[in-house]
RNA sequence: GGUGCCAUCGCCAAGUGGUAAGGCCGCAGCCUGCAAAGCUGCUAUCCCCAGUUCAAAUCUGGGUGGCACCUCCA
């Protein structure tokens, strides 16, 4: 297994901390707005991630945070009036049945903010103890970066440079300008949380190391986790300043490898909160089947910038259509999992920096082969076995080929059209069979404006979708 | 301004030194009552210039053109 590591900008053979196992932590969404297709695009390549992990024989242990406790919250409940609690449960279960609907495992853990309090303390108290950290008379807490001679390494910036960026000029209190909140005082009693330097809220950086240190980290090791993956936007500062917190409260370095995925643009623009173009997945859901989400989203390398757009969407369905044609082929056979050199290829081309490009050439390559032998020898025991096999271990590893290939092709049917389709059908067949060709393409033509396609088969008339 | 990434067929996109994967679109054909689906065949020398090398899309230098981060953001 060989992983790109964005610290060290190299790949690197994957060697973990302990044999046999991986641990791997996750930014995960803050809950305060629905998901976009950023969000999916993460999710997708962490759930990617552990599948090839666990399809390599590691016992993978895989965390994300839910944020619930954030200003954009406080804010929202603020405006709205409601409940910080209403908010974050609404948002949490909508993510939680977008990933579902994408096919994104749920994570190993789950740890969220608002249950990790006490480990954030923790931490704040051993960084205030340490020199590391200290708290300002108005109850906020900050990490003081200078005391910190590895600050900046993770993202390679230069100190100077950020000494003249700062922007916000109200934190007079700070002792350096790069220097981050680990702890802010609120005032409002009603939105605030707890600490032994007063009432606040924690900073967003603290969330996530106090979360590992508590969920992951195994003591005596020099990393606190094998992998931290996250959004390329994240590696500063938020990266930047969990790897300090964590490396100035432990005897470990946060991470082993680093990983980011690139970003999702709409169009050619970038997809972002300001500029008010954010295509949520609950949209995208309306339109196309979340395994076409899928299979579009991880269409291309992770680390690449992705440009979102709906002909290239329609391209990625049109390639998965295959897999399901080849599925609806050799419906009702029986199942199996034996060994494949496909299988062992495609684990390969995946098990390097999870190559998905080369994965797809050798799917549709199988796919081909399969058709061929299928067209000019239909009862090639072997080769059916062989190709059920390893349409099960696509499925397996990259969660593609799943649902019922009839059902796929009925995405956003009503019951009452598919029965009138159905009706239709059997009329054009007896159409057909008496040679009357006027008839069954005067009711071809009924079926089509369902926005369907039609194919005769040996097995009889189906239909798909368009 | 600082840091970093990228530039491969009409479109999407692999490939990091050994002579250009794959998909979509298009064209020709097989199959089909006709279609659809499926299958077969055809379609690029890798932004520009210079260099290193027996050999470069792949390495080096210089251009040009995109983009990202530096501010909440996956």
């Amino acid at each position: 297994m060989f992983i790109y590591d964005s610290v060290q900008k190299t790949k690197r053979e994957f060697i973990p901390l302990e044999e046999g196992k991986v641990s791997l932590y996750v930014c995960g969404p803050t809950v305060y707005d629905d998901a976009h297709l950023g969000h999916a695009k993460s999710a997708l390549v962490f759930d990617l991630l552990t599948r090839v992990l666990s399809a390599n024989g590691y016992d993978v242990t895989y965390a994300r945070n839910i944020t619930d406790i954030d200003d954009k919250i406080i804010k929202k409940a603020l405006t709205l009036n409601q409940d910080i609690k209403e908010i974050t449960d609404f948002y949490t279960a909508a993510f939680h049945k977008e990933m579902d609907a994408l096919g994104v495992g749920r994570p190993d853990i789950e740890p969220k903010a608002t249950e990790s309090l006490e480990a954030m303390h923790e931490m704040m108290q051993k960084l205030i103890d340490s020199g590391h950290a200290y708290a300002t008379k108005d109850g906020d807490v900050y990490f003081d970066t200078s005391s910190d001679s590895e600050y900046l390494s993770l993202s390679k910036r230069h100190q100077d440079e950020d000494d003249k960026q700062e922007r916000v000029a109200s934190s007079s209190l700070k002792k350096n300008p790069t220097d981050f909140a680990m702890w802010k005082s609120v005032k409002d009693d009603s939105l605030t949380y707890e600490s032994p330097y007063g009432k606040g809220r924690p900073g967003w950086h603290l969330e996530c190391s106090a979360m590992i240190e508590k969920h992951l980290a195994q003591p005596n090791t020099a990393f606190a986790v094998d992998i931290h993956g996250g959004g390329a936007d994240l590696l500063f500062p938020h990266h930047e300043n969990e790897a300090a917190q964590t490396r100035c409260s432990s005897n470990h370095e946060l991470a082993n490898y680093w990983m980011h995925n690139g970003f999702v643009n709409i169009d050619g623009e970038k997809m972002s909160k300001s500029l008010g173009n954010s295509f949520f997945i609950k949209d995208a859901l309306k339109e196309y089947d979340g395994e076409v989400l899928r299979f579009y989203l991880l269409s291309t390398h992770y680390r690449s910038n992705f440009n979102f757009n709906s002909e290239d969407l329609s391209t990625a369905k049109k390639r998965l259509d295959k897999i399901y044609r080849l599925k609806k082929r050799l419906f009702g056979l029986a199942e199996n999992s034996e060994t494949t050199p496909f299988r062992d290829e495609l684990l390969k081309v995946l098990s390097d920096d999870m190559n998905v490009s080369a994965a797809l050439a050798l799917i549709d390559e199988m796919i081909s082969n399969a058709n061929e032998t299928l067209d000019t020898a239909g009862k090639h025991k072997v080769l059916k076995r062989e190709t059920i096999s390893n349409l099960a271990y696509i499925n397996s590893l990259l969660g593609f080929g799943v649902k019922n290939p009839f059902k796929y092709f009925q995405f956003g049917m009503n019951e009452d059209t598919k029965e009138r389709i159905a009706l239709l059908i059997t009329k054009r067949g007896v159409a057909k069979k008496e040679k009357n060709f006027e008839a069954s393409d005067t009711l071809r033509d009924e079926i089509l404006a369902f926005g369907v396609t039609l194919m005769d088969t040996p097995t009889g008339t189906f239909w798909e979708k368009v």
